[in-house]
This record gives structure tokens, sequence and C-alpha cells, in this order.
DNA sequence: CAGTGATCTGCATATTTATGCGTTCAGGAA
DNA sequence: TTCCTGAACGCATAAATATGCAGATCACTG
């Protein structure tokens, strides 16, 4: 037996649907791509919810869905917190996916065009340990004056990784 | 000595200024509060490039940069795996605050909004444990017959946390 | 090199999203 | 009750974003 209520919306006074209807929104959305408000508007129209589109586009926002190329998606509560680090601690999240030493050099990995954000990010710390860095696409090359410093570098780049 | 020798952008042929453009947009908008196409095009001429917004809308969608309330921001690659994992495993790693067994209940919490596409993932999976749920707003009520039922709902919920 | 296909980009415009303002109504306070 | 106040919402439209198409340049290939 499946009792599943959903929606004792009415709780509040029957008259707002927001909070109902928000539900509903990211139940589909989380389940099927929507890729417009418009769109959404019409499969929330199935389930008798009946909004325009500007409602739909201060609901969307409430709820932190942002929209993708595969629809729109909840920002995850990671992600968001994400904004409140330290840049060096983002850019490494973000971007570093790889990293290898070479006596005094360390070679970085990042997806396609991250190279550039996480060098300078580095760069932004001011390391006395980093002679220089060079960023590509996808590589960084951190320089540091001898393997000792390279060490220190590198330790102190995969502690930022968690 | 900083070397910090951005942008050999140049590589593969000077005419193509992309793979320098779209590393720029990157770090811009990891460290400032871009909240517009046309806000990001003038930042960018600072850098003498210059753009137009149709560049950049394609831009923004290959670096899978989104736009938020507070301007735009990268989707995480976690943000982004999530997209394919199971629809339980993405509800509760998205919803799913807290969880809290009484006898044969299971008390869920969720961020406002969140307890219907928990339960609805819930129910989706027609376990056998589960007799029923009934969402609020940001709970969930799990049932299950007994408490042997509620523990084994309660071990596979936790397993998918991570 | 001439030819070919792929990539990058701008332009113009279609599509989508955001928002100022006005209305309605629920929930108090008096 | 009657009068506030604030939340929710629609309407109209402004603002922002996406995209079809065409021109330019580059990377190859024969």
């Amino acid at each position: 037996m499946q009792i599943t209520a959903y929606s004792y919306a009415g709780c509040l006074g029957v008259r707002t649907q927001k909070t109902y209807r928000q539900g509903q929104i990211l139940k589909l959305v989380t389940r099927e791509r929507v890729t417009s408000q418009d769109e959404l508007r019409r499969r929330l129209r199935q389930l008798d919810l009946r909004v325009t589109q500007a409602t739909l586009s201060r609901d969307l926002r409430e709820l932190k869905l942002v929209k993708t190329a595969e629809g729109y998606k909840p920002l995850s509560a990671v992600a968001e917190e994400t904004a409140s680090l330290p840049p060096l601690t983002r850019a490494v999240r973000e971007f570093l996916l790889d990293l290898r030493p070479a006596q005094n050099l360390l070679v970085l990995k990042t997806p396609p065009g991250g190279a550039q954000p996480l060098a300078a990010a580095i760069d932004g710390e001011r390391w006395k340990e980093v002679a220089g860095t060079i960023a590509g696409d996808d590589t960084v090359l951190v320089i540091a004056p001898h393997r000792r410093a390279r060490a220190e570098i590198q330790r102190r780049l995969e502690d930022l990784i968690r």
C-alpha cells in the first residue's frame, strides 16, 4: 500500500499555492529535462497549476534552480558554499584534476580553459616558494626554486583539495 | 620573481582568441560578480578582448557557467555528474538534510520545498519495506510496517548519501 | 597552392527571462 | 467589522540570452 499523500499544501490557507507549486517544480525538474520557463508552465498546467511565466521566474530563483544546456537544475548546496571560500581553494576544487611533481616543477592538469584561472589563483597567494607559473589551456606549470620548495607547494595544494 | 606567463594563447595560431578569452572569463567570473553577458563583455573589453554578446553566450555554455542570482558561476563537476545518477540518489544528495528514526517511522528533513520530490523519489523505488510516505514542505515521513523494515530503509538511504 | 571541411565570429533577430506596477486577498490590530 | 500590511501574482514590457545564417580564417590534403 502506497499512501503517498503529497501536498497537504492547503494547510496555510488554500489561497496560496506557492509552496505546493514549488514542490512540484522541484519534482518535475529533477525528473525530466525542462528547458524553458514556458515549457515548465505548460507541464504545470497539466497538473492543474496555472501560473504565468513571471511567477515561474520568481519561483526558480527562490528554489535556486539554474538553467543549463540540459535544462534547469538545482544548484547544489555544495556549489553554493563554494562561493564563500578563499579564491585558491575555490580554484583548486573547481579546476585541479591532477597534480604531478617533476623535480622542482609541478605539473597541474585542469579541464580545458581552467589553467589560466588556476594559475592566477596560485599567483595571487604570492608564496615565496613559487618562482613562477606558466599557464596554457589545460595545464599549469608551477616552477619552484628547488625540490624542497616544490614539495611544500605540493603539500599545500593537496591540502586544499578537501 | 613571478614569471606568470599567462596566455601563450597564440600557440594555435594567433587568430583565435577563444581559448585565451575563455580562460579570462573563468578567471573573471570566479573572482567577481558578473550578472549579465553584456557586463562580462564590457569587462573583457578592458582586457582588450572585444567580442559580442553572442560569442559570450556560446562561451558560457562551453564553460558550463550558469547564471545565478549572484552572477555567473561554474556548475561544479560534482553537480554535473549528479545528473546521470539514479533518481533516488540524486534526490537524497540534493535534498536530504537529516534523517531520524522513530520506531517504525523515519523522519526526513529537507530544505523548504524539497520534501515533495524526495518523497516522490522514494515512492518511485517501490520498496516493499515502505508502507507509504507523507510529504509536507520540508519534512517527509516514511512509514514502515515495523522497526526492522524501518532499519533497512534507513540503511539504504544512509548508503546513498555518499 | 587550390580545394575542402571545420571553427570562430558577428549580425540580426527570435526566444527567453526579469521586473515595475497594480490588484487581490489573507491575517492581524483596533 | 473595518482598516492596515504584506505576500502572491498577473500583465505588460524591458532586459537578457540564444541562434540561424553568412563571411572569414585556419588546418589539411592531394
